[in-house]
DNA sequence: CTGAAAGCGCTTACAG
DNA sequence: CTGAAAGCGCTTACAG
């Protein structure tokens, strides 16, 4: 009776099937479902749970199955809609599933060495999604192979991506601007530390090539943290000297505190300030801002189903590069 | 050989020890650093585990030591800095006992039906810390009975709680807008679903309560969603009639959409429009926002430390509520 | 320092 | 429909 380890000891299978005087293989049945147990058996397995307060053990259930019916979302912040508009996405093709996600937020260094440290459950799930974080450099000695993975917004040689066309976001946002008859301005977001993405670049790029085409040129890119508080500096500073400009900002996220000011400033914003953002953020429809929509929804989705199929063993391709386009949403900005 | 239950069969312990010619047990004990293994036997482990590219398998690991070495933490949702700050001050702690934290935001009311859904590894952490949820009615069913909890932002009758004195909050921030010869606003969140928590309504109780008491009054409160857009909104159609007032926000998010408007409008803040906000948000500090200080990072180490000292069983009173006391931080506006 | 063995709490053919 | 038993992949006294 050396049973002692713990100091509580916890209820097990075994005290449930002794309780309710069957095997322990029938409350396993009933725990699971299964339809071949008897209704009275039933009542008094699930009667005895009841009493005794027992909750399975999900580790032992994870043994024994061999599988967590867990995936592990894998993103750089946890900051802003875009993550709830994923997540959300995501989730609803895993629980259709009967999976559920982990979310591991890579908000800081320490959290990352945190991943690296442990063999951990986070990376022992059936699977992961790795939201713009490079996997190949940064996960793959971490990731048990065999793993499978799917990358959004991430290119990847080892695993299945979701890829927005950034650059051609970027183009079709500049063939809009280069009718504009005024000064063309930026603001966009410099990347502070290694692991973050470089879609911002990406767009910034095909906004730039656009132009140029068409004998146009960026007049001033302004970098700013992705907060509003820099921001409405740069607004100031800009409707300051300018009452009469086009600002292209590489995410919704910057355009509204740069639309607040224009507004309390007085100007007419869709006629004297022209501003087109990127992703089509909810508050982009709110504000009713002209945008390059990313469908982040679909983008959850996709990876989703595919991370499911890679699992199941339905997809057995080399991994496949899905590349979504987006597309102008011309509002009142 | 029915070995083929999984395609892929993944390599064991015991492949490695098979490889390495020694025992499982001596395998175990170079993956745990064990000092009583002889040089040579462990770097021949060693370079088993690396040929053969062998991970342990935490759930098995984890049924046999009976601690999953992971944390919990509920929240009602990921946005804002305000999360990040809480769940830094928890990793730091964590960290440091060896343990990892696992976030789950309920977000939406479907993650709250996933959460239910199964006995999942989410629950079966070595504890949980809970903040702004309601433990007592909306988890107690679907937590382990034992399992050790600390609540952050709520009170509870059966975990530890640290909770913010909000109420008092709003005094002395009421007490502070007494003085002032201008009308008083208050701009606060209305909740919009059951799980999320009363704090704003108790910070806005303190504030209502200390201004009657100097025979002052509120002369309106405006609600607003968690939104800066909608801020916007009510900030021009409040500095629109008023050029001069005061105006209190339940947290320091709302602020700042009011005091860029005042700014952009002209108005002098800090002078004719007086601003406070709540909760020292980094964006306050920034911004030089007047605002009540909440110990973010405090209640996250606490909350870390508290439940630490649950699990290990260091602590064994009957639970306890730690009540911090904000502290008014008067700044520029 | 090391191996053989029991045990962690489940699931799942297998045989009734 | 049901029970006994093997097995999932680890850890950890126990006995050398």
């Amino acid at each position: 009776m050396a049973k002692t380890k713990r100091s509580f000891q916890r209820v097990t299978i075994k005290d449930v099937a002794e309780y309710a005087k069957v095997g322990v293989g029938t409350v396993s049945r009933v725990l699971n479902n299964s339809p071949h147990v008897d209704q009275h058996t039933r009542q008094r397995v699930l009667e005895a749970i009841k009493v005794l307060g027992y909750f399975p053990n999900p580790h032992a259930r994870r043994l024994s199955t061999g599988s967590s019916q867990l995936i592990t979302v894998i993103t750089p912040e946890m900051k802003g809609d875009f993550y709830q508009i994923l997540m959300s996405a995501i989730d609803e093709v895993l629980f259709k599933y009967g999976y559920s996600s982990l979310l591991y937020p890579l908000y800081n260094e320490k959290k990352y060495e945190a991943l690296k440290r442990s063999s951990d459950i986070l990376l022992s799930t059936d699977g992961l999604i790795v939201d713009a974080v490079n996997v190949d450099k940064v996960l793959s000695n971490i990731i048990k192979p065999q793993t499978p993975v799917v990358c959004i917004e991430q290119e990847s040689d080892d695993y299945d991506s979701i890829m927005v066309d950034n650059y051609y976001g970027g183009i079709i946002a500049g063939d809009y601007f280069a009718d504009f008859d005024m000064d063309i301005f930026v603001v966009t977001h410099r990347k502070s530390h290694e692991l973050e993405s470089t879609v911002f670049d990406e767009r910034l790029e095909g906004f730039q090539e656009s132009l140029e085409k068409k004998g146009r040129s960026i007049d001033k890119v302004y970098y700013v943290p992705l907060d509003w508080e820099s921001t409405f500096e740069v607004a100031r500073r800009i409707f300051y000297r300018f009452k009469r400009c086009a600002i292209f900002t590489t995410t919704d996220y910057l355009a509204v505190p740069i639309i607040e000011v224009a507004r309390t400033m007085g100007l007419k914003v869709g006629e004297d300030v022209r501003v087109c953002g990127f992703d089509d953020l909810p508050i982009a429809q709110v504000l009713e801002i002209t945008t390059v929509r990313q469908p982040i929804a679909e983008m959850g989705r996709l990876a989703a189903e595919t991370l499911i199929k890679r699992i199941s063993g339905k997809l057995k391709e080399k991994p496949k590069k899905y590349i979504l386009k987006p597309e102008l949403v011309i509002r009142s900005t």
